[in-house]
DNA sequence: TTGTATGCGTTATCAA
DNA sequence: TTGATAACGCATACAA
């Protein structure tokens, strides 16, 4: 069932079929409701590819993701795509693994399947020196690229970002400020992301006068198992047993508070007064702890809808900010003062 | 940049440009280096949509998730991708909401964008009596669509299952064995997959010989919101306080153990010898809490496999079974004796 | 307001 | 082995 056998059945030419599909209003009300009634009886449904083909889109926007499947990006996929869909587009999903070339391929085959537009979910995607990004600079020549949290300066790519130092800064001084000297800050990796909390992290010591130690800064390997807690937990405790002292703990990711949580209870700390937690994200997780623990809301909700506005302003051709940066909040819970 | 282009520049025809894209065999040695070696500098790529509109596919898997962005969907949506992905074939994704008219123009989106088949995550899809699933199998009669964890009877309709009925019964008896006889279940809702959890648990107590009582059997309301552990939580300790008798909870979800492991230490009941706790999926969440809880692992990657499996068998015209049922598997860890 | 004719970029059939 | 040409189903410029 195509244009044609419509056209055929209810005696007007494709060109008035596609009109009515098209809303155009240069269609009287009669054959509208014509063709209109053929097309319900018919059951008819336009063919997508045909559209696309004529049209040069589908409507249609790839989202990547890292390999980290945490509640970050899971959340974002879903924020995204209902505010795309809102504005009438469709999400194209592809996860990535942990490989430098995989991030590749996944831009080039979103890139060969005409999407209108790419969404980076994360840093990740941004590389350091050893690799270099000219694999989004080449893509950004053909699809417009949002990037969710990583920044980048090239044509044709929006940034939206979270104020990552600042946010790491207020949190860091808010444990500095409430008694907590030394503050161990557990860093999920070094992408860029991670870094500017590692920098906001550092410069809280800075304005406060503190002299700031490098033990203090410490990277968690997240395999993504289901012994992750205990593992990291372990490793707290093995840095204590080597002499580490600490009384806080700031996290680059809600999942190592968890671990954070349970090595102040195997060290019979008592939270908040002796030991204090802050996570990152805000995300459901940090009520599964008891207590309950203070995080980083990064306004994903936000983010989101803000690259799903970017994105469909670019594609229709309105002039749009090349980084928009939101500011995070501190939202306080039992684990701090 | 078309395949006219390159056939002008390579000088043969479009039709050998064709072959040669296609891996035809059809071709001299000469002429394929040829075409290949314009294409390579033109970086020429091939339009998605007149290739769809030719062959009539795109290689793309509609991947339908409800409204509930929990870690079964979330992990569920990964691991199809990723499966699929590996088998040739891309995924559009989508969300629905609460409405069941979010399902069925869901549902119908997907068909109009001719995707070549639609997985519905979650038993949610299955509509009770009040609306019965003629949407499903109209959709159906166009699109072959794999139901994972719904059970459908339609025509082109596959379903992929884990046995929770088993699994639930299963689980309810090791609490019973381990000396705990007044197992709250707390569940999620009614949708398919939580009558079957309910109806294994109920049994379990048939066969022991023990009387159920109905008042065990208590419904907590899902909203995803920050407060929801807490809420949960409050709830429990209301049933209690209304004299329901409690030693152990067996849940329809994770993240509504999570609730009943901070009840238990809010009560001061020691677990696992005064209190056990099962929770269900397995996931990630279960080692958030301290003690960890055991809980019902689905083999999500197995059943996201076997999903792609049909999925693909069926789209390349084999024989497909209509029905494949796994065995889910009960992990013990510090919540249970 | 309606119809005719053409283009979109492939794949595939049939001849050569 | 290669080439000419007809689909595929829609949108649209232009003509009527």
């Amino acid at each position: 069932m195509n244009i044609y056998d419509v056209s055929e059945r209810s005696g007007v030419s494709i060109a008035t079929v596609s009109r009515v599909l098209n809303n155009n209003p240069h269609v009287s009300a009669k054959t509208r409701a014509k063709v209109l009634a053929v097309m319900e009886e018919c059951g008819y449904v336009p063919n997508a590819f045909a559209r696309g083909l004529g049209l040069n889109t589908m409507k249609t926007i790839g989202l990547l993701c890292s390999f980290n499947v945490d509640s970050y990006t899971t959340q974002a996929v879903y924020h995204l795509e209902t505010a795309l869909r809102e504005r009438g587009y469709y999400c194209q999903l592809s996860f990535t693994s942990m490989e430098y070339t995989s991030r590749i391929s996944a831009i080039e085959q979103m890139c060969s399947r005409h999407v209108d537009g790419i969404i980076l979910i994360g840093s990740t995607f941004v590389e350091d020196e050893k690799y270099g990004n000219e694999h989004i600079r080449q893509a950004a020549r053909s699809t417009p690229i949002v990037s969710l949290n990583g920044s980048l300066d090239f044509e044709n790519v929006y940034c939206v970002l979270c104020d990552d130092y600042r946010a790491s800064k207020d949190a860091t001084l808010h444990l500095l400020n409430t008694g907590f000297t030394r503050i161990l800050h557990l860093s999920h990796g070094d992408n860029q992301s991670g870094l500017r909390k590692q920098a906001g992290y550092r410069d809280a010591f800075k304005e406060k006068g503190i002299p700031f130690d490098p033990e203090l800064l410490q990277h968690a390997e997240i395999e993504n198992s289901l012994h992750k807690t205990t593992a990291i937990c372990d490793f707290l405790c093995q840095l204590r047993a080597n002499g580490l002292v600490f009384d806080a703990i700031f996290t680059s990711e809600d999942e190592l508070a968890i671990a954070a949580i349970r090595y102040a209870r195997q060290m019979n700390l008592s939270i908040p007064k002796d030991f204090s937690v802050i996570g990152y994200n805000n995300s459901t997780i940090c009520s599964y702890t008891d207590p309950e623990f203070s995080s980083i809301d990064v306004r994903l909700p936000v983010l989101c809808q803000q690259c799903a506005d970017i994105m469909t302003g670019v594609l229709e051709g309105r002039e749009m900010p090349r980084t928009t940066i939101f500011n995070a909040e501190l939202v306080l819970r039992e684990s701090t003062m």
